[in-house]
DNA sequence: CTTAAAAACTGATAATTATCATATTTTAAA
DNA sequence: TTTAAAATATGATAATTATCAGTTTTTAAG
């Protein structure tokens, strides 16, 4: 299995400022697993024990609403960490992470993890800055969703996507979604979305 | 002035992890500030420099949306702390905070409370434990506002507002908040606020 | 290659919500 | 107390979005 030392994605998150010894003790416990394009990463209520850092693959984040439909929060590639919420609390996670395209995956457990938590003021600051930042961008969303037209959302998710994961010579997204996950993203129904981009093709 | 160290309000918040120390050089350095119903505590694009600790009264915590509206994302009274991001983040507020009562807060400037952030752990990860709860509040209120009716939004606020502010014997709510705001944390027009609120009277 | 299932698409209709115009009530200032 | 301004309320209409009932296209399994 390969080193966290030698991580190529470790540079783009918060394990930046582990020591070199945290990150040789770090390496020695992680496990690496792979999951296959719509496998569940993890579930809504079921209990973290620990962070995941995405190799490669992208997944959606979401969280089912009372009235049975799935909603997506944000979209995660490789370098982001997931599950970061689990080290500072004991609730179950509130969240569903699926694969939207094969993954790769570095799981480390929250006992050692949460060792570098306590002890590396650095390290602590860089997750502090990364919720901030999570925070600020949840409030964005939520001034979006609360103002907006599903047309005007559905623009700027598609600017979002192609800034957050490019596009190819043909102007073609990196990533793939279905019209159903575009929907949920931008909370509306499928057909609605299907209607405002064959609108937008124009 | 009176003293943090036998401020009530302060066991509600972060601050109840500092050591008496700690709690005294705060004490020393930090102000306490009158503001009117409907003055600004922080407007957008401003530096703040520190936290603002609520005394008493209400505040609304806003940001202005690109088509001129203002959306309401939380209201915060006696015991809550705000401006927490600029401790770790040197960008300027994405947030307006309006008394809608008269209020009470005491500022406590950042030089000072970063150090404690940098040295007492367990002040650190209260403050990260108390930003991971706002995250997962986020995650509720992007789901509610991408996926719900109008109607629903209200009658949920409805209820937030009696467990968050409490009511009388009469059952009116302790908090009072006009029409416009609250349109404006549902996420929908002044018109349609009051259309619904009249129909729930019935 | 064939076939069944899933995804994408289309159009009609209904429900929700926004906008506008105006009236009434409440609040606060003179 | 009077008066102007602000807040609340009402109703009509238009725009947006959801729902339903299908068809076509794509995908993947056998």
């Amino acid at each position: 299995m390969s080193k966290c030392e030698q991580c190529i994605v470790r540079q783009l998150n918060s394990l930046k400022s582990l020591t070199k010894k945290e990150l040789t003790r770090i390496s020695g416990c992680k496990t690496s697993v792979t999951i296959k394009k719509g496998e569940t990463v993890f579930d809504e209520g079921e209990h973290l024990n620990g962070v995941y850092c995405i190799s490669s693959g992208i997944s959606k984040v979401s969280k089912m609403s009372s009235n049975g439909r799935e909603q997506i929060l944000f979209l995660i590639q490789k370098g982001d960490i997931i599950g970061e919420r689990s080290l500072v609390s004991d609730e179950v996670s509130n969240l569903k992470a699926t694969a939207i395209s094969d993954m790769e995956v570095c799981f480390i457990p929250k006992e050692e993890i949460i060792t570098d938590l306590q002890e590396n003021p650095d390290f602590t600051m860089n997750v502090l800055k990364k919720m901030a930042a999570s925070l600020k961008n949840a409030d964005n969303v939520i001034v979006d969703m609360a103002q907006k037209t599903v047309k005007q959302r559905l623009a700027e998710m598609l600017l979002y996507l192609d800034t957050k994961f490019g596009h190819d010579a043909e102007t073609v997204l990196n990533i793939h979604l279905s019209r159903e996950d575009i929907a949920n993203i931008i909370g509306t129904a499928t057909e609605s979305a299907i209607l405002l981009l064959s609108e937008f093709k124009k």
